[in-house]
DNA sequence: TACATAGTGTTATATTATAACATTTAAATT
DNA sequence: AATTTAAATGTTATAATATAACACTATGTA
């Protein structure tokens, strides 16, 4: 298991305890009074913790958010819900789905090692409004 | 169908006939001998043209591609797969996959109206270096 | 014509991300 | 414990990506 060096876990902890993905440079204004300063500690945190699958980058919104799902330890086979009214963004843990994808062979035979996919719609919430 | 403006078709052609995909500032570069001056030129032409689906955006690498795929109207349901050595870049048009992803639920119930789907690993030729 | 909608041109600025280099800390090896 | 190595930090500067705001022009349609 990984530990986390010192300004990991202070951006690992404001990722995991926001309710909603985080930018750069929110997470940055979040932890200056933590002692960090500059973008680059904030984005080799951050490097650093989607290389060992603690967060996720949200790629359609340049953000980021805690790894929901307990049993992912890096980042090769990610796939999230993103409600385009309110933003809310949930990591899809489902099992056929995970299967089709990293089984999925394209026609030129190319196998792949990692994917990402992105579902955009509208929340129950949101449905209703 | 859809016409064209003059800068949106400067734009739609210099991405059609590049091999890979362009960066926004890589198409304003190459178009500034075609009077085009300024970023949001560029940007609001690239807005139009993924929005009725002549050009998909990959996300993960902030550039755009023509649509390699006549049926496609609209970017709704998008897959890519990447080589991660050459930067290579082809949309998949997989009638299996694209019925799959279409109609997946998840858990909570929600129906999406929009996916996107990256595909990382190394291209034939890659593969053999 | 006149009205509405979409597109253009322009300047300025916001947002996201990395380069380069010096230094410090932590971990692994002897 | 001392040495070595890899990983992480701190800092300044700058690159790359994207949008705000406003004035104006072209196009389609009633």
């Amino acid at each position: 298991m990984h530990t986390l060096s010192k300004n990991q876990q202070i951006i690992f902890d404001i990722i995991d305890k926001s309710p909603e993905p985080m930018k750069a440079y929110s997470i940055l204004f979040n932890v200056q009074k933590k002692g960090i300063k500059a973008p680059l500690q904030v984005y080799r945190a951050l490097d650093k913790l989607v290389e060992i699958g603690k967060i996720h980058k949200i790629e359609s919104r340049n953000a980021f958010i805690a790894c929901q799902n307990s049993s992912c330890q890096v980042s090769k086979a990610t796939a999230f819900s993103i409600c385009e009214s309110c933003e809310k963004v949930t990591e899809i843990n489902n099992s056929s789905l995970s299967k089709y994808l990293s089984n999925f062979k394209d026609k030129a035979g190319m196998k792949y090692s990692k994917y990402n996919l992105e579902f955009f719609g509208l929340c129950k919430k949101c449905i209703t409004k």
